[in-house]
DNA sequence: GCCCCAGCTCGTCAATATTC
DNA sequence: GAATATTGACGAGCTGGGGC
């Protein structure tokens, strides 16, 4: 494969291969700090949860249904009567809701990209059609942050006119998000704000503001319009580039961050479960 | 040191989405 | 509907590692 090919090869399959990454993180390898107070935490409410040997087990009527954690109780041997409540939650809005429609997407490119090569400019034009429908990172992490408590929000870039010093936005950083025992999502500490710099609004040197079109006479003039709009529209959308790029790399973050967190998830649930397993199995003697 | 390769960033274009 | 924002795709350039 030429340079030129394989760079296409990779960029085409950029968002399935870091869904790859993210699925192969979730074997056990945690090395996000998000996992490690996670886990911390996890262990604290494991101590809560350590049941010793158990004589009686019986499940409480309220609290099994949909939405609500399980609530089991457990007569110790003493003859303490303790209501433990499962780490079974209300369904919660995903992280990865939206990028599983973009999974779907990239597996409908991965088979056009195949067909692409006998069926051409067509082909391409669809997968380009199916890979720009899609929601900016921006909304993805705002709808996320409206459904889960803790996503930090992308905020819009403020005018100035709306108080924020000019070229300075105050944008929340995704900080180091987990799941509560209640199933919400917090953040590990205080929210940090950092103060980043915006797309500079100033004009390029060399590059002035004409006056309005109705005074322009000349052909040079109209090609010096021309051309001051051109490299206007460059440098914001090179500005844009930059912010899209930002963005995306913070979505992914929130995705591994997201992944961190479920990963834990599930083996305080298969913990719990073989617990009960063995609370509920009928002695043999 | 030179070359090749893989990976990354950046600027640009173009298509689409969103805003006004 | 025009103007603007967003983002995938592409190509160019840079960098670090490995083989020679």
């Amino acid at each position: 494969m030429s340079k030129c090919g394989r760079k296409k090869y990779i960029k085409t399959n950029l968002r399935q291969m870091t869904m790859e990454t993210i699925e192969s993180q979730q074997d056990g390898s945690i090395t996000d700090s998000v996992a490690e107070s996670e886990s911390a935490h996890m262990q604290t409410q494991t101590g809560q949860n350590s049941i010793p040997t158990l004589a009686q087990v019986s499940v409480a009527g309220s609290g099994t249904g949909r939405g609500s954690p399980a609530v089991t109780l457990v007569q110790l041997p003493s003859g303490q009567t303790v209501h433990v409540q499962g780490v079974i939650q209300t369904p919660q809005p995903s992280v990865i809701h939206s990028s599983q429609i973009q999974t779907v997407q990239v597996a409908t490119i991965a088979e056009t990209d195949e067909s692409a090569e006998s069926e051409g400019v067509i082909d391409s034009h669809k997968r380009r059609e199916i890979l720009s429908r899609r929601p900016s990172y921006r909304k993805i992490l705002n709808e996320l942050s409206s459904d889960v408590h803790g996503v930090p929000k992308i905020e819009e870039e403020k005018s100035e006119e709306e108080g924020t010093p000019p070229n300075i936005a105050t944008m929340a950083v995704p900080t180091s998000i987990y799941q509560t025992s209640t199933g919400q999502y917090t953040a590990t500490g205080d929210m940090p704000t950092y103060q980043i710099r915006a797309p500079t609004t100033a004009l390029p040197q060399g590059v002035v503001m004409a006056a309005s079109p109705g005074s322009l006479h000349s052909p040079q003039q109209l090609a010096e319009e021309a051309t001051r709009k051109r490299e206007l529209r460059l440098m914001k959308n090179r500005e844009a580039a930059k912010e899209c790029r930002r963005r995306k790399k913070e979505y992914v973050k929130c995705l591994e961050s997201r992944v961190a967190v479920l990963e834990v998830q599930n083996k305080k649930l298969i913990e719990e479960l073989e617990t009960l397993k063995d609370i509920c199995s009928p002695k043999t003697d």
